[in-house]
DNA sequence: AGGGCGCGTACGTTATCACGTACAAGTGTC
DNA sequence: GACACTTGTACGTGATAACGTACGCGCCCT
């Protein structure tokens, strides 16, 4: 088996285990929600044997998440998660402005922040790598003006009033394409907790 | 085999194909660069059967891609956008009028709802149960007006811009005593387990 | 102490993955 | 038209995934 191959049984072995845990699951309740047995889920879990792809799509959904998340929580492990320390209030890139309006203690399940952009700003560059924890979703609500979102090779156009969820780990940014002034909230959910 | 199954198979195949003709590869090339053999890609192409992790990190290196963003491309957007005209609306008790800003998926984490509430209005009745899950939080900003937050027998004052997280799924009201009316916006996530 | 239960893993069996070989079909060159 | 080469797939075989059953161990209750 080469090494490329042990990798891949290693991360995702551990990393099944420690979500299934966090969940407080056995290995059987784990097999009852994913119909995977749980002599494999075992396997899996020890880095015994490489699943397929249906198996492991069922282990991942079982765990609450997609494939590609679970796979992303082993593989973006060189993003940094920046928190409330660099970016409590001021400014990020030179037009935004935004404020967070929770408290940085451990009980906050959802982080709140306040962003205005002025014409032409954006959240942050282009290609910045995600700010966010593997498995974090945010919801952000335009309260005034119009936005657009790039994420993962899409673009969205928000107006006011508009909401929009998304997987808060994968790249993205928020662009003011003008006129007028845009003001949204965002809110990121923590992403799933590692042990 | 399960339709899911058969979805996973069937999504990842034709992908696969389309990426490898892009580069104009054979299946042949695609073996080389990927370590995977020819006949083996073949029927992962065509669905025929279902690789193991091992085996579609090999194909997804042999095409410039992690196995996580090889999945991505199939997987639906896990972007979802709400619009100004979609929220949906309702009425509590008199006087308390809301809409949620986010939608009813299983992809959410968290639910967004703005409420307004008129001079003397509340979210709900004394004493009624709570409306929420155990272990869920909630997060409530008030953008206008003044509001109390009725809680496990205590109140809390809050003014325009406050911020206040608590126990979603204690017993809990917001009362306005007035005069003008309040706006608040409510962030509730989702309970620690989930049976 | 004894019994029952929950939990994780060993083991045997079956199903399927993954490979190597070979075939059929199409294309290009002479 | 014949030949060589490329390409994709069928098929047989060995390896391994995946399951069901059962065991060992620890914990809890009586």
């Amino acid at each position: 088996m080469a090494v490329a191959d042990q990798l891949d049984q290693i991360h995702i072995g551990p990393r099944v285990r420690a979500l299934r845990e966090a969940m407080d699951l056995s290995l059987r309740d784990l097999a009852e929600r994913s119909g995977v047995s749980a002599p494999m889920l075992s396997q899996v879990e020890r880095g015994e044997t490489s699943p397929t792809l249906a198996v492991a799509s069922r282990i991942a959904a079982g765990l609450e998440l997609r494939l590609s998340q679970l796979l992303r929580l082993d593989e973006e492990s060189s993003v940094s998660v920046v928190r409330c320390a660099e970016r409590r209030r001021g400014g990020g890139a030179a037009g935004h402005a935004f404020e967070i309006l929770t408290p940085p203690l451990p009980g906050q399940r959802a982080e709140l922040s306040r962003h205005v952009l002025a014409p032409g700003a954006a959240t942050g560059g282009e290609g910045d790598p995600p700010m966010h924890e593997p498995g974090s979703r945010e919801i952000a609500v335009v309260e005034t003006g119009t936005v657009t979102l790039a994420i993962d090779g899409s673009r969205h156009e928000l107006f006011a009033g508009d909401t929009v969820t998304f997987d808060a780990d994968l790249a993205h940014r928020f662009e003011n394409p003008g006129p007028g002034e845009a003001v949204l909230l965002a809110v990121v959910s923590a992403g799933l907790r590692r042990s």
